[in-house]
DNA sequence: AATCACTTTAGACAAACATCAAATTAAGGA
DNA sequence: TCCTTAATTTGATGTTTGTCTAAAGTGATT
């Protein structure tokens, strides 16, 4: 998943925007290059402290510098703060998600050919990617957005297999359905698993 | 720009982000719901410090909690961190600032209008956004991409008034124009101020 | 040289916070 | 009712970090 190089990084883009006077900072660096002593006066804080500031962006590229006569003017570069926007979630493009949901269609009706006969399912999967193919045929018994008593998830899972209790429990491990004081539910598809 | 109340949330997000072990959590989440001490083992560390991390995470309603028996298992929230993730950037619609845009067009060439006479600048407007329509009107002069000495942007801005030193400066302190080692060149337009 | 405007570094202080061990709470099951 | 397992709270500790003042550095102008 995330790889420890990205993790580094990752942390350093959010300490350094976890910070009101930074962010005011980029917020104003975003309109147009500014020079230190003007940005002390926006924000209201010390010379030093912007020059304090302006380092931690620069560390990490969000800004240039330019120098114009005796004074310095930073700009903001735009480009590299989307970057790391793109670092946390960005990994996973739609197109390339529809691309391996193709490739695993067949895996999918391949396990279920493998594991269900006239209908009822002859063993849970052990190999996880299985079991969730399964649980997912079972799902299809239910209606999304209704709200099902205990009783009435063991009668349909009864229709798929005896040990209705671990299905159950797997359902709710697992992100299909959700539980609220005995009456159970089907997450919405969207929320179970976008990155199958 | 970006309102105070903005602000606040998104410094506290990017605190929230800004830890190793919070971002390793984030990670195990968006596989599958996990619980405390399966967490606190995969991760090394001890369940009170998950339960801590849990906590700030929940507090942004990032994660949510199920309990199901004795055990609780937390599940991500993808939505809500893709929310956050937009705040910062997405915030100034293409098709607001547009509109604005063509808002201020008007004043613009009326600004134009007054200041210029047979094709020469009276005066440089102390008000800065008219000072900013003067120059812009300038640069037009000007091609992007290309790279001119410093004598040569002062014979082109001589051709529009005799004080061709202020402009030059202005050109740079404004962003329109960048300067290394003696060489000008015309920033792209996008980087300019897209918030006029 | 001397001065001036601006930026950066150094040092100090206080606040925030990640982590752990120990104690406490919550919920089943014997 | 007691025991077990899991989660949370509490308190302590060491680190990080935002901010300031004072001092030093940097270019340009007189």
């Amino acid at each position: 998943m995330l790889d420890q190089a990205l993790l580094g990084t990752l942390v350093d883009f959010h300490k350094i925007l976890a910070d009101e006077t930074r962010l005011k900072l980029i917020g104003l660096l975003a309109l147009r290059p500014w020079c230190g002593q003007d940005l002390a006066k926006e924000l209201g804080v010390s010379a030093p402290t912007i020059s304090h500031h302006i380092g931690k962006l620069k560390k990490l590229q969000l800004v240039n510098s330019l120098r114009e006569d005796n004074t310095i003017y930073y700009a903001l570069d735009v480009e590299r703060l989307h970057e790391f926007n793109k670092a946390l979630l960005g990994q996973d493009e739609p197109a390339e998600r529809l691309h391996r949901s193709k490739e695993r269609l067949d895996e999918r009706q391949k396990t279920i050919r493998d594991f269900f006969a006239d209908g009822r399912l002859k063993t849970l999967p052990a190999q996880r990617k299985k079991k969730l193919f399964v649980l997912e045929e079972i799902l299809k018994a239910f209606e999304e957005g209704r709200e099902y008593p205990e009783s009435e998830v063991n009668e349909v899972v009864l229709r798929f297999f005896d040990d209705f209790c671990t299905i159950r429990r797997e359902f709710i491990m697992n992100g299909y359905m959700c539980r609220d004081k005995g009456v159970y539910a089907v997450n919405p598809r969207e929320k179970w698993y976008p990155w199958q």
